[in-house]
DNA sequence: TCACGTTATCCAGGACTCCTGGATAACTAT
DNA sequence: ATAGTTATCCAGGAGTCCTGGATAACGTGA
């Protein structure tokens, strides 16, 4: 029903298992060409022929040859990440961050600046793109470089790349991300929630990788939710996914009160999410109304987090978000809070990227529009 | 990630572009050869070679050329459906239903067979048989010309087709209907949730064709919930997908309660399914108590139905089982209170089946293990 | 050092599938 | 009848894969 592989051309054929061999050599480890054969199930004639191909287009590296086996040393291939360069972008409240990346997710540079809440679009934008340019500078790399992009920002997107909608930051409503990026960068740019780029990032080089249906939760100021589901990300008909928090009932919007509340108990003021820490510092030491404000936070996110495992029957549950650094002390009050709900309540897993996450996410987008690209047509 | 067209020999391409052909003429008009090459992208000869195997191998039959056009008239091809036979089971509280199919789904019989809710396992299984055996006949076929059977119960289904836990049927957990059913016929046999199956069965050949995500509630004596993703049937890691009804916030426990008591009210006793048309009568006759006890079930079953909603943002949510025959009394209060709670209300449907739709989805499952073998060689 | 076993690479030859383009067939319209 | 239109049939050629054999490169043991 949903991406009917689609026959054609003898090309086409070749396309196929040129993919295929690729795909083998996504694994860390270089493989020789039996190898790669045996895994594909390609003769070994036809393999040694796509791989001729793909290493003259520059997907292919060839690699020293091990030694110490018997018979002749074979040649070892691994897949050239250094072909092509990505950029994934997060644009949330606070701040700008910029990675650079090559085509395995590896990254050249990470950038991040601080962004005043209240900036206005124009100066959020500006702050953006002085963010990608110091990156792309730092990476040593041209923007004409740039395979692909992706962005993140909080709020609503549509198929387009503009945001529809964004209670948090103010002016963001309406902007047209794509379209603005593509002025700094060639290839195509995508633009996506910002939890769901999150979870996008657990399966691939986060806690998720092996998961095909994962529940990511974004603990923090903002609570939501990013869903991948037969490994795929989940979008839903108009991109609202995973808003379970609009639940009343599951008590999303007043969960973090919880903690704001405790910290306004104290002196330091709730403004930067720094601060936060302290709540969960407190409770590490043993403070009993730390301890009990965190207890009360994850007994509302319980709610609409039950609600969404109910629905799916993840394998996974990830935590992140800006709690995640501390969330250890939340996984066992999380965990019995969904065995209260859950018929069978999954693996959780803390998050462990610090703030990166979405913005790898976003990178993860570019690669996905690459790969398409290449399922269709290999270019370089 | 889930289903990567995997790459081959050259009868793979082969293969790939005799689906294609296949696919084009699952469409209910028959297509010469002129439009089946326009329309898969292939060369008119290749196409011809393809049909002409295809039609070798029984998955084709030619239909008399149209005439009135101008030109030589061409052959007309459509897909064969009568090559094979399918087989739905729907094995519930009450009744044992079976259907024999052809490969598009036109029911050749369905026979159906009341069972005591009160049947143990051995009853149960015994008039499940029964009705099988009846249906076949009727439908004049052999068990050995069964090329597939899909099966469908209450209660949570594994991998193999045990049944893990059911319990509203008494000795049903643990019983092996796969291996019980393989007694029966040839072919493979798959076992699955009966409202996953009735989802199912909504987007092949009800109301839901056209959409990709999908909420199916199942609105009876029991409340549950199928879902279909991404065009696929969702199951979840351990097949628990949609049983929001745990969530006692959601309410789908008592839901039903707001009928039974309100017929309690009146003479009807509630045991028959059949009588719970009186409450849906007397509301459209104007009975306001009615009226009212249709909308606090409406009231309880929305809570659920948002939560899934809002986790999925589904293009449609459709309304089966024992209830949807009066549901048009409930689709404009569903719609109210999922409007009170959801960002964005999918557009509302009611099942057009009775209630076959469940054995229907069983046969879908069917075709889906049929389908798959197409892919890896076409056998007949 | 050299033969030998082992493994990898290279090189036809053959089979299969698809494509292109032209010749032939069948039907309608004038 | 003849022209026009569309479908079918029939090579010939190109691309891709497979098989199997010849050659190359390395380690091992005499």
């Amino acid at each position: 029903m949903s991406e009917e592989p689609v026959g054609g051309d003898l090309s086409r054929l070749r396309q196929l298992n040129a993919s295929a061999v690729l795909r083998e050599l996504r694994g860390d480890q270089p493989l020789t060409l039996t190898e790669l054969s045996k895994r594909t199930g390609l003769s070994r004639a036809s393999t040694e022929d796509v791989a001729r191909d793909l290493l003259g287009r520059g997907w292919l590296a060839e690699v020293a040859p091990a030694s110490g086996s018997v018979g002749r040393p074979a040649r070892r291939y691994r897949f050239n990440a250094g072909a092509g360069r990505l950029l994934g972008v997060d644009i949330g409240g606070h701040k700008a961050l910029a990675l650079v990346t090559d085509l395995d997710g590896k990254v050249l540079n990470q950038t991040r600046i601080t962004v005043d809440p209240e900036a206005g679009r124009r100066e959020r934008l500006a702050a953006m793109d002085r963010c990608v340019a110091k990156a792309l500078a730092g990476a040593g790399v041209e923007a004409g470089q740039i395979w692909s992009t992706g962005v993140a920002t909080t709020g609503l997107v549509d198929g387009s790349g503009k945001v529809m909608l964004s209670d948090s930051l103010p002016e963001w409503s309406g902007v047209d991300l794509a379209a603005h990026v593509r002025r700094l960068v060639p290839g195509p740019v995508r633009v996506e929630n910002d939890c769901k780029l999150a979870a996008l990032a657990e399966t691939w080089h986060g806690v998720a990788r092996y998961a095909k249906d994962v529940v990511f939760l974004l603990a923090g100021l903002r609570t939501g939710a990013g869903l991948i589901i037969d490994g795929k990300l989940h979008r839903g008909f108009a991109n609202w996914s995973g808003e379970i928090g609009a639940l009343p009932a599951a008590g999303w919007l007043r969960a973090p009160e919880h903690l704001t509340s405790w910290l306004e108990g104290t002196a330091a003021s709730p403004s930067a999410p720094v601060e936060f820490e302290s709540v969960f510092i407190a409770a590490r030491a043993g403070d009993q109304s730390a301890v009990q404000a965190i207890r009360d936070y994850v007994q509302d996110l319980a709610v609409g987090a039950s609600a969404l495992v109910l629905t799916l029957d993840p394998q996974l549950v990830v935590i992140g978000g800006g709690f995640s650094r501390s969330a250890d002390v939340m996984v066992e009050p999380l965990r019995r809070e969904l065995d209260r709900w859950c018929l069978r309540t999954p693996e959780i897993r803390v998050s462990a990227f610090a703030d990166e996450g979405v913005a790898l996410g976003a990178v993860r987008l570019a690669l996905d529009e690459v790969e398409a690209t290449i399922r269709t047509g290999l270019r370089p």
